[in-house]
DNA sequence: GGTAAGAAGTTGTATTGACAACTACTGGGT
DNA sequence: ACCCAGTAGTTGTCAATACAACTTCTTACC
């Protein structure tokens, strides 16, 4: 007499448990080895590197919280920080007086560029040197799309580690 | 003259793209769905699991840590909430006075049996029913040793979500 | 059997982040 | 010209979690 409940069999518990895991894990593991090698917590690498990208290597507050998929107030503080380790400027707008962009400086593009190795060799010894070609192509397929619905706005800044390609 | 860094290929910057976000972005996707239909948290749901699956409902404070890869102070603090609902209760071990059993109440394994399909829904709705058998088989495949490199203890407890399967 | 080293668990303190409230500014409608 | 609805950004307040310090208890060793 119970009604059905929704199951998962052992595949896919298999998948879904080794997801959960690491996206409790891995965000620790990136801020450990940025931290202790680079002085600076994931999300600021994020933030940096998206800058780094943009095309004058600054952005409108606005359109890097969207980027890096943060609210502003957690951007702010962390702009706010950034700015007094003289890691980034904050510049008011011409046009609009209610806009700040936030451009990286000299010493911030230094500090990125110092941080980029250490952390791309995690990556790799962590994850991509333990898949083949196969697997890389089927996780990207699978979680491309997993992050569009995942995204309420749609518009995650996947850019921000495209400076790690070559 | 600039020495090597290492490289990634567009291949390895789109899976370990769509990797860091998802782990960004899908623990809050949990607890919203957890914390809108049922009133708690991705982290509780998975404390009760766990408890759930023990022999006798219970675990001591030091195993159910282990098992949920939880710092004691952070479990200590989410059982005190626990308990203060009633979900869970604290019993003192009998052979050893420091120890602490952590026992899944009545109306704490209700209000899980009650939360489990809502979630499930939602693993299935974001995740699952996404990917076809190859997929998942390549996902498992990818991640399970990632998580295993990734616990500094290698004892994350695999069993957490076990119950949802058949 | 007394003591010291260490384990289990809790509590103090600081940091981080979320949501909400606030300030400052813009632009449209009249 | 003025008001008002809406936008950009910052700050207030609170919950969550990490690390460290603390309490209590156990066990190994002499």
């Amino acid at each position: 007499m119970s009604y059905q409940v929704p199951r998962m069999n052992e595949l896919e518990s298999r998948a879904w448990l080794s997801l959960v895991w690491t996206a409790e894990l891995l965000p620790a593991a990136l801020d450990a080895q940025l931290q202790a090698e680079s002085g600076m917590t994931h999300f600021e690498f994020i933030v940096l590197s998206t800058l780094r990208q943009a095309d004058d290597g600054a952005l409108q507050t606005k359109d890097l919280a969207a980027a890096v998929n943060s609210t502003m107030p957690r951007l702010s503080r962390v702009v706010g920080k950034l700015a007094t380790r003289g890691l980034v400027e904050r510049i008011g707008g011409q046009d609009d007086a209610r806009v700040i962009n936030v451009h990286l400086t000299g010493a911030g593009r230094r500090a990125l560029v110092r941080a980029v190795p250490g952390h791309i060799a995690l990556v790799k010894r962590l994850v991509i040197d333990r898949l083949d070609a196969q697997q890389l192509e089927v996780l990207a397929g699978a979680l491309e799309p997993l992050v569009g619905r995942l995204d309420p706005h749609n518009r995650v800044g996947f850019a921000a580690v495209q400076h790690m390609a070559e």
